[in-house]
DNA sequence: CTCATTCGTTGGTAACTACCAATGATTGGA
DNA sequence: TCCAATCATTGGTAGTTACCAACGAATGAG
């Protein structure tokens, strides 16, 4: 039986804030390979979800969408226009700003990442049926946004 | 209404691969921040899991069970022995191993992290009703299970 | 016009994660 | 006895994430 991973601790095991990130890591660790794969990483892939959604958006305005340091948002948006997903352009009533807007090609390369996020989805909830899915959807999304509220904080 | 967190971009909430890591790194930054407060890291909670499962243990052993690089660990026995969590002595069958065993100080302080982590699994799911509690249990272990079988490799 | 503020940018720090090569002490097999 | 393998250890690299201070260019309020 091909035991290839290691078993954990069942003290770990217990944890479910140990098992979420576990489970969290390996599948963030699969989608990062794929997006690699289209010469991407996850911060490219943020903002180009922040740019598809957000028409064109003042770079320091995007950042702080994603929560990123200004300086930090500098490379990311280099990246991505030296890619040809970006255009970067003086805002004309402010010339101190850049506005971000996602190419064409950005479109498109966000696209595929899109369905690479669908497969590996697919690969993790391969062994649950149709109602665990929604059931699984449902709960996640309504703990990230509990987590997310901050309500997370007010409890502890 | 105390809308502190910035909203994400419709796109990236569609990603489930996304929303999950989201939810697992804040959930496992409010524990980390638990543990410092014990004077514990993640590595030293980790170590001591093992160390509490499995008896004395080489050193080598518990670095692989946590898929640790052995040159790593020697920074992670050291300090949970300096802390006196931990107690390590070359082991008289094979004098190139260390036995790392825990203290019962080192029980204690693991006890209390294992507390600590009950608090921040009921922060988290206190939206839930007894059912939903249930569901999530089950549905993380499940799929836990799955991605550590290697399954989702296969699917991919 | 002056001055405080904003924006992008540069450069730096710190912690963490994940590796890898080499070495001395020790072991066990040939 | 000799030699290959094992174990802990040292020291090094590289990538990521998350900060922070400072600066020039540009803006807008007064």
């Amino acid at each position: 039986m091909g035991m290839t991973v290691p078993p954990f601790s069942q003290s770990l095991l217990e944890q479910d804030v140990f098992v979420l990130s576990n489970l969290a890591l390996a599948v963030r660790r699969r989608l990062t390979e794929r997006f690699a794969e289209l010469g991407l990483n996850r911060w490219d892939v943020a903002v180009l979800a922040v740019l598809t959604d957000h028409g064109p958006i003042v770079q320091r305005a995007a950042g702080a969408l994603l929560g990123v340091d200004p300086s930090d948002m500098v490379d990311m948006a280099e990246r991505l226009v030296a890619a040809g997903w970006a255009g970067r352009e003086r805002d004309p009533s402010d010339r101190r700003r850049y506005l971000l807007t996602v190419t064409p090609e950005g479109r498109e390369v966000f696209e595929r990442a899109r369905r690479e996020e669908l497969r590996v989805r697919e690969a993790l909830l391969a062994p649950l049926g149709e109602e665990d899915r929604e059931r699984w959807a449902s709960l996640l999304r309504l703990l990230h946004g509990h987590v997310r509220s901050g309500s997370l904080d007010a409890l502890l």
